[in-house]
DNA sequence: TATTGTTATACTCTATAACTATA
DNA sequence: TATAGTTATAGAGTATAACAATA
């Protein structure tokens, strides 16, 4: 395990958190659609991903407290992207599944995003997108519960 | 310039945002100083790297409108963290400086952060570490103004 | 008694609009 | 007339505390 105490670690440790911060801020300011937060775009994004989880593992995934997810998840379902089922084995529980249309507007986002990084992509030359490409799984790892 | 509208880097692209976007909510909650809140945090790193800027410009940097910029700027001279003085050139204008007290702050403050990013790095393993110091720069180039 | 999810409420952070002072 | 910064106000998003239902 690196030593992060000192050195150049402990650099790019700061540069990482920093950038993260601001990168994150200004990835706000450019949503795909308008009528949803970053937090809800991330949950389908979630979703998508596990096919299925509960409130409680969508709020502990996303890093908010469980009334945020109620509040989330209620407001996603008023707009047709997810289904709430009761759980099969514990009736406390519930079951979050996203919908056709949550699918559908997924695969538009990602079009729709692409324009905007492509103007971020002029200055980034190939080898600096590899890095990118190589680093992403790793920043998952990191974002994980 | 790559192709994101399609194969790996869409999928990349797509990892990315989501990474970003829920590591800084986990960074978020992994503040060092309590009494700041990450934007206001950045700020101090953001003079601690360029020496001095005005309020406009930092409002630009940080991805905040101007009317936010007065308040954390407000919040911060009144901790002593930053200075304010009148530009030398243009009397509408004000040039903000960091203390002392910020730098000593900031020090402080990467010990602690480190604290919690060993706590991390268990399960990363020296390659991934590596990808992560590769991207860096670059994640701080698409942070840039 | 512990846990899942919800309701009610308050707080933090940021934005927009309107204003002042200077260029 | 345009620009830098401020003041006043409103809104989005999240948290905490108290509660209901189930384990």
């Amino acid at each position: 395990m690196p030593d992060f105490s000192q050195g150049d670690d402990a650099v790019a440790v700061n540069a990482l958190r920093s950038a993260v911060m601001r990168l994150s801020r200004r990835l706000k300011h450019q949503r795909v659609d308008e009528s949803l937060s970053p937090t809800e775009m991330s949950v389908l994004g979630t979703l998508a991903r596990c096919g299925r989880a509960t409130p409680g593992e969508l709020a502990r995934k996303e890093h908010v407290q469980p009334p945020s997810m109620t509040r989330i998840v209620a407001l996603l379902e008023s707009k047709g992207l997810v289904r709430l089922e009761p759980h099969p084995d514990d009736r406390r529980q519930k079951v979050v599944t996203q919908t056709e249309q949550a699918e559908a507007m997924l695969e538009e986002s990602r079009r729709k995003r692409n324009v905007f990084l492509a103007s971020l992509a002029e200055g980034l030359d190939e080898d600096e997108w590899a890095k990118l490409r190589a680093a992403a799984p790793v920043l998952e790892k990191l974002a994980h519960v």
